[in-house]
DNA sequence: CTGAAAGCGCTTACAG
DNA sequence: CTGAAAGCGCTTACAG
């Protein structure tokens, strides 16, 4: 029972292309003035809304971007999605995730083309998935941050939680701090490589500020976390980077309990902006991410694949715009 | 440079007839043996996919499940979706989540029109969210759970969260405890009636093995629970409800800290089973959920609904096989 | 300025 | 048992 264009061509006494040429806005044709209001109204009238199939049928390419989310989403990941969808829906485009794992290589392709992605955004996949080069045989446009001077095993993914960890050490320098702790999970991240050059970086970072930097791995439980709080009693550090702001709120608390004043004595610092930072007492300072720009670059570039689907797939350089909150 | 079912059958030397019969299975037809076997080799050589939306223009339906998402997914929501996703995939369709939040019903419907649905899974939508009659009306078949004796307000999402604490407190009330605590934030729902009918039922249960049930709100910090579990130390509860597992973990926490033991003094039970709450000592009695028979309802459904259109768009009632798993 | 027509890649009656 | 052909609803050269 759904409106053809045939059928609005139809009532509003114009030819099927005369109606496509309206409701696309198709460059180079002129369509008087009258003729074009008739067919937008009857348009509506009717609840016309085109037939998506035969629309990337005949254009050959899908209207949907397809974001493959490993794992469920956090807060932050789940703010990077919303403005990416934002910005692709200004665009007549629909993002859509997928959080499933497929069994095979072959099954997760087959899942993927039954939407017809126009595009399919790796941001997070790691680099060697084996999905990727088959998507590209099969027709499909990745897009992926271009490669820059990073390693090409870091993925979108870690190369901005490396710069948000920065922006943290980098804040608590510019406050004087020179004796400072960064505290992480045990198993911070699935790649031992991502994770020994985040290291390796924020070392670097601090001894060019001729400043103390120690490692704690710590789970993040009231106890562990009290525990840790404890060795350091001698000899407090005058900084804390927590490795998000859960983390961040647990050690806030130990501190306090421990005689220790915050932010007086020592500092802390998390990252993710969670909802639930600004509600604890003292508020937390924490690293928040902007990600409109980001989003706003792989709308662009979706755009643009789609215009001219030979050029480069490859999405601008993302920045993150990390700033920092701090505590009220 | 996508390989074309004609293709198939120019190379495989048959009609593209009996290529689609072939890959399809389609029923009532008989091929011979011989020429079955060089289609499917043809096909799987030149690595033939077929082009969805020719066939979803043919057929006139997609192959995607559109399950929208308000908000992050947490750890059970993720449990729900990955069980759909593998029971769909089963039946080659493709299940696909969408977490945005729309500006307009207009704006919303032309977004998922893009993807082609097959069709739109309500089970978290509020009930008269103005999408779903809208979605209907565009031939969006919407799958949502059959309305049985529940209020017409409830998403399946509130019954699952109402069924969910019903078992943990009737798991209390087997054990034998008749002072029971319910440990909620002050705003847990975004509803005041699912609030209200969920409090009534538990309260119900209570009194019917004549137990006392007591509600107490608190904020998730530290602070606020161990106030809380202060207030508790003349005339503690035998048992406590938390709302979900990161309240019950808190609150074990702070009962110890308190001097009293668990689960020998205060039995403590939680809810959504996150990953975290068996690593946790002592590990954390919680109820998980196991989606699968939902999920697998869920993809049932759709089936049907695509061999028959006219077939009823209501989901099977869905048994949640709520399980307690208790602390080792 | 507007319309008639081709064709995207499938599936499916229908005719052999 | 297999094939020729129609047609799903669009967009877009092309012809007026």
């Amino acid at each position: 029972v759904a409106v053809t264009s045939a059928e609005v061509a139809r009532v509003a006494g114009v030819s099927q292309a005369t109606v496509s040429y309206v409701l696309n806005d198709t460059p180079g044709q002129t369509i008087s003035a009258t003729t074009r209001d008739r067919v937008l109204k009857t348009a509506h009238d009717l609840g016309y809304r085109p037939n998506a199939a035969a629309r990337s049928l005949r254009t050959g390419r899908g209207e949907a971007v397809l974001f493959p989310v490993p794992g469920p989403a956090g807060h932050v990941l789940s703010q990077l999605i919303d403005a990416c969808s934002d910005a692709l829906t200004a665009r007549d485009l629909t993002l859509v995730t997928d959080q499933a794992s497929y069994g095979s290589v072959e099954e997760q392709l087959d899942a993927w083309l039954r939407v017809r992605p126009a595009a399919v955004l790796d941001l997070l996949l790691p680099h060697d998935d084996p999905v990727l080069p088959a998507l590209r045989t099969a027709g499909v446009a990745v897009l992926a941050p271009s490669a820059s001077d990073e390693p090409s095993w870091e993925s979108a993914g870690d190369v901005f939680a490396i710069e948000a960890r920065k922006t943290q050490l980098s804040y608590l320098l510019d406050r004087g701090h020179r004796r400072i702790a960064f505290v992480r999970p045990a198993r911070m991240h699935a790649d031992k490589r991502v994770e020994r050059n985040l290291l390796q970086q924020l070392k670097r970072m601090a001894t060019a500020s001729r400043a103390e930097f120690n490692v704690f791995e710590c789970d993040l439980t009231p106890d562990a976390i009290r525990a840790l709080v404890r060795t350091w009693k001698k000899k407090a550090p005058h900084a804390v980077c927590a490795i998000n702001d859960d983390y961040a709120i647990a050690i806030v608390t130990a501190l306090i309990d421990a005689g220790l004043r915050v932010p007086h004595d020592v500092a802390v610092i998390g990252v993710d902006d969670i909802p639930f930072a600004s509600y604890v007492t003292p508020s937390l300072t924490t690293v928040a991410a902007d990600f409109t720009t980001l989003a706003d670059g792989i709308a662009t570039a979706v755009t643009q694949l789609l215009a001219d689907p030979a050029s480069r797939r490859e999405l601008p350089r993302p920045e993150h715009r990390l700033v920092v909150r701090e505590s009220a």
